[in-house]
DNA sequence: TATAAATTGAGAATAGTTCTCAATATTGTC
DNA sequence: GACAATATTGAGAACTATTCTCAATTTATA
């Protein structure tokens, strides 16, 4: 995987291109909320992104990271998951293969995996109903190993609801 | 299937039991709204249920609504989907076999789906990962079988993100 | 420098949901 | 039935995430 630096220019020159030919600006301010996103790797909610736009006299307003948002995600370079339904995260698609999760219901862990016969069965269903898929979200919820231990959650009870 | 009325009492006795033993009541309320829920087999969003509720005279807050609905779902009577980011729906789960969904973000029609297989895999991919999977939520969005035809969708949409 | 178009932030507005609390209903007991 | 203890309800306030409004500012272009 790209360092992060080369990332952040390559995704810099995406989103410059996307708005170019939209006839938007790269102002300061969404150059710098792309350059706080692609510091870093993890998922993020719209609380963090504003908070880390307050540092150094700079800041960005909430009414902006929101006018934002949907123009990097519709430049390909985020997406919005809802792993928890009460508040959307975001994450880097730009650099990253498509994958689902997994959410540890008890201390938060988020897990991601790809599986590529899931998404085959999933093409299989489509085409049995004539539906054209263009995005598809799976989200597993439950205990990660860590959590599963010091709880002691009984592997029986994932196959209840398997 | 069995029919509307049967179900309907089935799911009063179960709901009376669950409230039976956490020492809570089956009010006039409550059971209104079991009423009016199992009266149908769709999704339902909670302002259509207001709405059907405010009929003869009769009517259940809203307050009343949003208290009693996670009770039922604690029963195991209804679960809450979120097929349109925006708002919940919910739908019976007491008659109904576990199943994903199929969205058309075109007309907005819910195809329901059963997949066994994919199912498995889950499991597997769980496995992989030492998680205990308590539930799950596969969502499929694009266009359904009438709305490619009207908007001539391109069957190579779907193999994008597929 | 002048002009037009795009952008921003503050704060108002909206909408879905939860909370508060006084009035009401239910249950079990005498 | 009367009574006390508990549970429930609805109206409206409160909360929160998101969108909207609009005047001031920035940017691109000539
Ligand atoms: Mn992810
Ligand atoms: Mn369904
Ligand atoms: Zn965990
Ligand atoms: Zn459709």
């Amino acid at each position: 995987m790209k360092s992060l630096l080369i990332q952040k220019s390559h995704a810099r020159e995406c989103f410059r291109n996307f708005l170019r030919g939209k006839n938007l600006l790269l102002t300061t301010e969404r150059s710098r909320l792309l350059d706080i996103i692609f510091s870093q790797r993890r998922h993020f909610c719209i609380y963090d992104l504003h908070q880390m736009c307050q540092v150094n006299q700079q800041k960005v307003s909430l009414a902006t990271i929101y006018r934002t948002l949907p123009l990097m995600e519709k430049a390909g370079l985020i997406r919005a998951v809802n792993l928890k339904a009460d508040n959307w995260l975001y994450e880097n698609t730009y650099f990253k293969h498509h994958h689902d999760h997994m959410v540890c219901v008890a201390c938060g862990k988020i897990i991601e995996f790809e599986n590529v016969g899931i998404e085959k069965m999933q093409s299989k269903v489509c085409k049995k109903h004539d539906f054209i898929m263009t995005e598809h979200t799976l989200e597993l919820r439950g205990y990660c190993s860590h959590c599963k231990k010091t709880r002691k959650i009984s592997a029986l009870l994932g196959s209840k609801t398997a």
